[in-house]
DNA sequence: TGTACATCAGTGAACGCGCGTTCACTGATGTAC
DNA sequence: TGTACATCAGTGAACGCGCGTTCACTGATGTAC
């Protein structure tokens, strides 16, 4: 798929443009890789165009400036989520239980793009706006889309749901929330921490069919 | 007792050493203020000495650096909660309801203390590794203080819990993050935060007795 | 109480540094004929 | 295919600026006698 891409770019663009994506890119990754270690906010143009091994004024050639780029690492991140999604929810028709392959399927996704998940949970009350604003745009994407699945599988669940927005607002912070702290843990902390994840979002789960119930019943 | 800590002080302490702690607290209040714009992490020495009214030279008589003095801020936020919790117990055992007087104690101290939960929420991914050890030390802290509360109270509760380590660790994460929301809220939004905050704490209660009464039923 | 000295919170000027941004440039790649 | 010109990604030097930190200082407050 990725080759198929890169052969399609290399067809319909000259070298030029094309050796233009490539340090584009290196810009990008060295962004998202020094953003691990301070934050995205707090890095300079210098040295990410440093990290990128081109001139500072090289930057100006792919990005306004610093908020601009920032925006097209949010975009990265989008792209990678929906991905994930997609992937969780193959997993999920093959394998069944739901909660803990879309667990796994995380825990993946986050040991294969740890600056993406970094950058997911960049401070919410600093930095521009716009990052900012985008990020949560994507993170309240992520949970609809898991609203509308649990709605139309409502039926088809052992666990009829109430009040599906709210859980799917408290799985997507808590499994988000958890990936960073996954970051920074070995393999063991990791495996305990999975297992956490895993109470919680049942305790969510029966929680919401137990109100559901309570629902039913007062109506009935 | 605000009052009485001024007398004491003014007692004890000569008026040099009472104007060095005045000097000290516009600093921090400075630090506070101003953090609420771009976060903590991203201010400048000049600036919080800008907004203090002060010789950025005299900065170095009351902290050593920045990183310094973001530990006091982080004490004065631990201060904060400590009084937050005495409070929302005391009311808990005049009022009843536990979740919503819990919360509505939570939003009164959100109004009361906007930047200290701004500071509280600062990126957990980037700034001074101190700092962030700290806070969440206190975050940790907090949470610790629910689950004794839980657990001493288990045979009171007409909703007798499991896990309750990961029910605490859920309340606090999803208090504390509702409650940077509420920040930019006007009143009408701030209510239907503080329902739908009802809802989901109620979830992971009701969730949490749920599983307590499967255990209870394997067992038996 | 009055005087002489000590303390020390706060100052203002100065420093070297990395920053973001600009500019005229270079030279490889692309295009037209 | 070969040549002459156009394009434009990348450059290196320069700019003014705010930064953190230092230093010798000032002058009000505190202390000893």
């Amino acid at each position: 798929m990725a080759l198929n891409i890169k052969a399609w770019i290399a067809c319909v663009m000259n070298s030029r443009a094309q050796q233009k994506l490539k340090t584009r890119q290196a810009i990008i990754d060295a962004a998202l890789e020094l953003s691990k270690e301070k934050g995205f906010p707090a890095l300079s143009l210098r040295e990410v165009t440093r990290g990128a091994g081109i001139a500072p004024a090289t930057f100006y050639r792919h990005f306004i400036d610093m908020d601009d780029l920032g925006l097209a690492l949010v975009d990265q991140v989008a792209l990678i989520l929906r991905q994930l999604m997609r992937q969780a929810r193959r997993r999920v028709k093959e394998e069944g239980s739901v909660v803990s392959t879309s667990i796994d399927t995380f825990m993946e996704f986050v040991e294969n793009y740890p600056n993406l998940i970094r950058l997911l949970n960049t401070d919410q009350a600093s930095g521009p706006r716009q990052f900012r604003e985008s990020i949560r745009r994507e993170t309240r994407y992520f949970a609809q889309e898991l609203i509308d699945d649990f709605s139309s599988r409502r039926q088809m669940l052992s666990l009829p749901l109430a009040n599906i927005p709210e859980v799917a607002e408290m799985m997507v912070l808590l499994v988000f929330n958890q990936g960073i702290a996954a970051l920074e843990m070995n393999s063991a902390e990791r495996q305990g921490l999975v297992k956490k994840l895993n109470i919680e979002l049942r305790m969510v789960l029966v929680g919401s069919n137990a109100l559901y119930l309570e629902e039913q019943k007062s109506k009935g």
